[in-house]
DNA sequence: CAACTTTGGTGTAACGTTACATCAAACGTC
DNA sequence: GACGTTTGATGTAACGTTACACCAAAGTTG
């Protein structure tokens, strides 16, 4: 028993091929009665669409493919989550591939998913794309919406974070509580969201005339966290605060400090980004800049929705700001540290 | 400026749309030198195959589809890492639908695989699949594989955990340390791996004559566990250890009895289930059962394309053992409580 | 040199769907 | 009742690829 198409459905219902088409997609003008004979002759025949024809044939496909690095990290984690919510909502179906940070699986990610017909892309670029990348996406003409980090004279809309307020904020607000010695901890490259971030919290430093500044390289995992934490301390003992890249990172480095003895919130005041599930759970409570990472996912997949709908209107820049959630990980200065 | 499709690449060429198709296949008998003028020509039009069309007339493709529930769940997220890092390997691409439980939404999750023309599945499946959907994938002949949970009658290649051996031993060592009041603490199904565990958990108790148990449902995150656990202690104060379901609950759990101020090791003993990367930086670091789920991913994968390349040979049943990874959260049983 | 085989290549027909143009019959309208 | 419109349906071509059968020319064999 051969699986049934088209043909297969139209003969049983006795009606012509396009007729059974149109009523399966409940296009053009057809009577009740052959309505139900066909949907009945598909529904006996155990038929199934063959997508990779309809989407050949009509230019359209109801698969988004979107591109990102760690999927593993909690936060992609939940904003791809979100963003399939909203697509499934749509009608659409997401798949999403891991290109590791590395720039030439980017690429090829980018072109299979442009090869398979995706009818639309959700991109977080790596720090260095290739160009060869990008042209090939642009020639592709495929509706595009990268993510985070902003493509110089990219033609693609753009949901992105308030990164620099966020990190000001957050600054500031160890400023406001005494603290003198914050280091930023975190990250290892030149992203544009991390400069961003770096950016807000020396801005912060500068408007309070503080001269000290640190910038902490570290690998975005909590492991690594815990191990950066640990050498950040022992070269530099006076720092009193963090504000972190990420919340990965900064709990991490509560356990390093835990391990040192000391508390979080209490000696050392530490703030991380992303505000991911297991921050307001975590002892103590992390202290965050937060955006909830599934609204973000469906605005992110809202946005998408809208270009492949409209693809004429002008290129969108969303820009999300993140909140500073205060919770027991931050605390005042100390004027006498244990340590 | 139209895309180029294998007819523009044949006339720049100056070959059949045959030849040029064989060249950047890579089959047929073709010179070097008309091979090297379709290259030259694809390469300078920027083509890219569709394949769609391709995997249509071909009847092959290169995409797998996985169905999962909870792709947040950082088991699973390691799972799918291990899966897509093998298949890359082997020239496929894996894109993945969370079901989140919905039955429903697992019905359809399976039939868009199935209509996009995805080469193989792999699909950890809900615990009351309906019947349809095992039937129409049956139907449709793709190469399936299941995870985790093994479905009654199924015809499918299976990889699973070895979960009765893994809770007995579990729980046989908690006994060996001295506790006799242990609890079987989280999931809230009737999973087929839950009742696995819990059978094990139970065999273990009754080799050594204890007539002492007690389950306790709880949804599987870290905050549920959290909450379950304070519950539990509240009204089962004499418990003193938990074999867990899983290492959100467990290190929920762990959260749970830090803020009753017990420790984690001390007074009571606990042992997760999976390994997840948390576990290892606790604190305290959680005992668990361990099953590296990148190596688990990459078994996954093997298996199915086993079954891709050679259909005929019969069905497979693989069941990966869990180790006894002893850490701080496990510890003999005090003759005193604090509490 | 006749009879094969190998080399390098071509043309045509599918795969399963949808777009589009077309049509007969029934229905309104004045 | 002549004319326009709506209804319900159909046939054909196309999307871009690969499978397959076929072919001419060159090379090999005895």
């Amino acid at each position: 028993m051969k699986k049934a198409n088209l043909k297969t459905v139209a003969v049983t219902a006795g009606v012509s091929v396009t007729t059974a088409s149109q009523v399966l997609r409940g296009t053009g003008r057809i009577s009740e009665t052959t309505a139900h004979r066909v949907l009945k002759a598909a529904e006996q025949l155990n038929y199934i669409r063959d997508n990779r024809a309809a989407s050949m044939r009509s230019g359209k496909s109801n698969e988004i493919g979107m591109v990102v690095h760690h999927i593993i990290n909690p936060f992609n984690a939940e904003v791809i989550s979100g963003v399939s919510e909203y697509l499934n909502e749509q009608g659409y179906f997401v798949s999403v591939l891991d290109s590791q940070l590395e720039n030439e699986k980017e690429f090829q990610n980018l072109e299979a998913f442009v090869s398979h017909g995706r009818s639309g892309l959700i991109w977080v670029p790596t720090n260095n794309v290739s160009d060869k990348s990008l042209e090939m996406l642009v020639r592709s003409r495929v509706p595009t919406v990268t993510f985070l980090r902003q493509l110089e004279n990219s033609p693609f809309d753009h949901v992105g974070i308030q990164n620099q307020q966020a990190t000001w904020a957050a600054t500031n607000h160890l400023i406001k509580q005494g603290h003198r010695h914050i280091a930023y901890f975190g990250g290892i490259d030149h992203a544009q969201v991390r400069a961003e971030r770096i950016a807000g919290y020396q801005q912060a430093l500068a408007d309070q005339n503080i001269d000290v500044q640190l910038v902490w390289d570290c690998v975005d995992s909590k492991l690594a966290g815990l191990e950066a934490a640990e050498l950040l301390f022992k070269e530099h003992p006076q720092i009193t605060a963090l504000v972190c890249n990420g919340d990965m990172v900064a709990l991490g480095a509560c356990v390093a400090v835990k391990r040192m003895g000391v508390l979080p919130g209490d000696d050392v005041s530490i703030i991380g980004f992303d505000d991911i599930s297991d921050a307001a759970i975590a002892d103590p409570p992390l202290s965050t800049l937060g955006i909830c990472p599934r609204v973000l996912g469906r605005t992110l997949a809202k946005v998408l929705v809208e270009r492949i709908r409209y693809p004429e209107i002008s290129r969108a820049i969303t820009s999300v700001a993140a909140d500073l959630i205060l919770r027991g990980s931050t605390g005042p200065m100390k004027e006498v540290s244990h340590r």
